[in-house]
DNA sequence: TTAATACTTGACCGACCGGTCATCTTTTAT
DNA sequence: ATAAAAGATGACCGGTCGGTCAAGTATTAA
């Protein structure tokens, strides 16, 4: 009872890793297969297409980002700026780690993949916006908790939240057009001065 | 004489648009060559490989953006911050015809092209990034003219015009998610006032 | 013990991939 | 007028793509 969820624990690894560091097209059933050590068919018994593959791999690593990472960086126990700084040093050494290790920068899955499908699919486009929502709102509750302590005056936390995001998803897309790491601490002391005012009725 | 050009770049056109609403990987050369209305061996006759295809495309589009858009928006004429509005609003038109026109957000070619291919062809990658670096000056430009004229502080131009380039590009990926021009609306506010200033030494 | 269920195997499928090539037609230069 | 060069044709190539399937082996539940 433990090889069944290893085999698809061990695909959906296999598969979340190269379509990171490649792409969702570029990267073929075979060769998955082949880096999980299993067959074609017994892929197949899991996962009807490939399609629904990457919609597991999104799934779960939607779901390790937020218990990992997101949840130590997003803190309530942090001052709130300080979480938006845990922000860019993860992903800063994120970044870097992997380019250590493989020699560039892969980004962040879930850009890399909204960029690649949204024209194409919309199921998988909607997942993706749902995990950037899940983001904001982190964002939100920081913004919100900071506001509400006095340190900094209040606004649209909403879509400054939104515009927080927008700017990391930025910063690693040039970081990975550059392939250079530094890009991310060149460019992060700006993102926890981005505001939206509280739009006027 | 004109048949010679015509075929090559009704390919580069033809390829621009499909490689934009789709992916580098996802668009075959067959495809590319029903739209033309050629044949496989005439492709090749211009083009050795899919990747020079790229090349040119990238090189194409880079120049008419340059020569187009981006020469209106960062008009030397206008008021510094004024080119900025009217690069959001640009932004925001374009995609939301694309939108009305196709059914969906196709993004920045440059900012698809770069998450996508980046970390498989070296080669390729720098090329965008020499694309961004081109854009990253023109808003570098308008910081410079801005703080001549008084109209803003003094600030590291350099890095805060790579800045308001990582926010654009990351507000056109979340637009793209949520397949909603709005969200540039939404966020475009905010890029004028980002900033980071002149490190001290 | 047994029968059903879960999982694995590996051969196989048609379609399509990027790319080649010999051949023919059109254009250009002399 | 003519020869060379440029462009266009369409059949063809080996390989890989996502996906199927019949048969076999473990595992589970009764």
């Amino acid at each position: 009872m433990n090889n069944i969820k290893d085999t698809r624990e061990r695909i959906i690894e296999v598969a979340k890793s190269r379509f990171h560091n490649r792409s969702y097209a570029d990267v073929g059933i075979k060769e998955i297969c082949d880096m999980a050590s299993i067959q074609k068919g017994s892929f197949y018994h899991f996962f009807p297409s490939k399609r629904d593959l990457v919609l597991a791999v999104i799934d779960e690593f939607a779901y390790d980002w937020a218990t990992g990472f997101v949840a130590e960086a997003f803190d309530p126990a942090l001052p709130p700026m300080d979480r938006i700084d845990y922000v860019i040093d993860a992903a800063y050494y994120w970044q870097k780690s992997n380019k250590d290790l493989n020699g560039h920068i892969p980004g962040c899955l879930f850009g890399n993949l909204a960029l690649e499908i949204s024209t194409q699919d919309d199921v998988l486009r909607a997942k993706l916006n749902a995990v950037f929502t899940t983001a904001k709102d982190r964002f939100k509750d920081t913004l919100d908790d900071a506001a509400e302590q006095g340190i900094i005056p209040p606004l649209n936390s909403e879509v400054t939240a939104e515009a927080m995001l927008a700017y990391l998803e930025g910063m690693i897309l040039l970081a990975k057009a550059e392939n250079d790491p530094e890009v991310i601490y060149r460019l992060g002391p700006a993102l926890k001065a981005i505001r939206i005012e509280t739009s006027q009725h």
